[in-house]
DNA sequence: TTTGCGGCTGTAA
DNA sequence: CTTACAGCCGCAA
């Protein structure tokens, strides 16, 4: 009985990471949730860490639910992700962020 | 096809 | 701040 659901999350997920406007944020439980499958924030994890290395979908706009940069800051991808962040306009100390400032609020007359 | 395990988590103590 | 454990999907075997 799982003929669409072949796709499963994954697709699901790019759609969602597609639609973080910009200079805001998602959390990897928050994404796991609209994706359909709450709970499922680690499985969001593991597909982002997946991405080609040439993906134009934000990844970097998602971050832990207590605001942390989960990828290690010392690494490639982390600095790149704290460096798009603040690009982007959002502040980043070291390798958190004040999330209540940039979460994204779905059809909060924003999208 | 089924099983087992690990992870860019989350939440509670 | 750290530790522990619950919970779930995706993937390799």
């Amino acid at each position: 009985m799982d003929i669409e659901n072949k796709h499963s999350m994954r697709s699901v997920l790019y759609i969602l990471l597609s639609k973080i406007p910009y200079g805001h944020l998602a959390t990897y439980g928050q994404l796991a949730q609209m994706a359909g499958y709450p709970g499922a924030a680690r499985a969001v994890g593991r597909i982002l860490k997946q991405l080609p290395n040439d993906t134009q979908l934000p990844w970097h706009r998602v971050v832990a639910a207590n605001g942390r940069l989960s990828l290690p800051s010392n690494s490639r991808a982390g600095d790149e992700q704290r460096h798009r962040l603040r690009s982007e306009g959002i502040f980043v100390d070291q390798d958190r962020v004040k999330l209540a400032n940039y979460q994204w609020q779905p059809g909060a007359a924003n999208e």
